[in-house]
DNA sequence: AATAATTCCAAGCGGATCAGTAGGATTTAT
DNA sequence: ATAAATCCTACTGATCCGCTTGGAATTATT
């Protein structure tokens, strides 16, 4: 039940990136250098983002990545699903139509409750969104700095 | 983001010894053999359950395991926690004390979201008790032998 | 035009965890 | 005495995770 890198690291990066993009577009070496990941696991990471197009490229010299939606219009949901592929608890909940070949769907019981544990995980990270987290981090880039030792 | 058969296993298995107790110790192979599950597997997953003292076990022949609490006292949570170990979407958020060993656990800004995921997991399966599935299951095995086909 | 900084892409790899097996010891109803 | 069951521990094959490697393509800067 355990989120992997991918997600924990990503929603670290993009929100890194979305406080860091004011003066142009953001490098993942500059992104790993403040977050202490591996550039090219990073890059990996990247990358998923962009197919989502949650971010956008810019490839050559003084390139980066620069947010593609306003922060207000990107979710934690949909960053953890560019980056996990698929959050739901269980297979079956997931794959549309074919629910992940179980032959008892109609008659699982515990069915019920992976369905519950993902609407409440859905309903959560669809409602906060990079904005919020971007004011967290302000503030407490604003407290280390006042911080008085 | 996956629950593990374990938890997957071991919910059905609980379920359906719940259901099927009255006449007695359930075996381990009893069950499997209803759920189609390994018996050297659930054997483990039911030592699980055990040392959560959320079943009893009777030894010998004719043995098998009951419920040590009625069902509308046992959560999805007690069941799932016993047989994951720690169900926290993230190290950090389960572990009291050292934080997983982050460093940054003050700063951190997207401990936020894995604490907003723990919270409405654990307010799911927390909330969710055996009885409610025993009934769903015993109505779904009726329409099983009302079937017309 | 050359260089350096960057994204892009694909493949590989060691370690950990998962899911399950195997084999036997112990207990107890019949 | 036997058979039915739990109990316990160790092993194993497969899969996935986290990360590395190596290079190709693009572009700002000099």
């Amino acid at each position: 039940m355990k989120l992997s890198t991918k997600g924990r690291y990503g929603l670290r990066a993009i929100v890194d990136l979305a406080v860091n993009q004011q003066q142009g577009p953001v490098s993942i070496s500059s992104i790993a250098a403040r977050q202490s990941l591996s550039e090219n696991y990073l890059e990996q990471l990247m990358s998923r983002l962009k197919k989502a197009e949650l971010v956008r490229s810019v490839r050559g010299a003084q390139g980066g990545y620069v947010l593609q939606r306003d922060p207000e219009k990107i979710s934690v949901g949909d960053v953890l699903r560019a980056l996990e592929g698929d959050i739901t608890p269980v297979a079956c909940i997931g794959i549309d139509g074919m629910e992940g070949g179980c032959s008892s769907a109609h008659t699982c019981v515990t069915k019920y409750v992976w369905q519950r544990i993902n609407e409440s995980v859905n309903d959560t990270v669809n409602h906060i969104f990079l904005d919020t987290l971007i004011h967290e981090s302000r503030e407490k880039q604003s407290e280390k700095i006042e911080c008085p030792i």
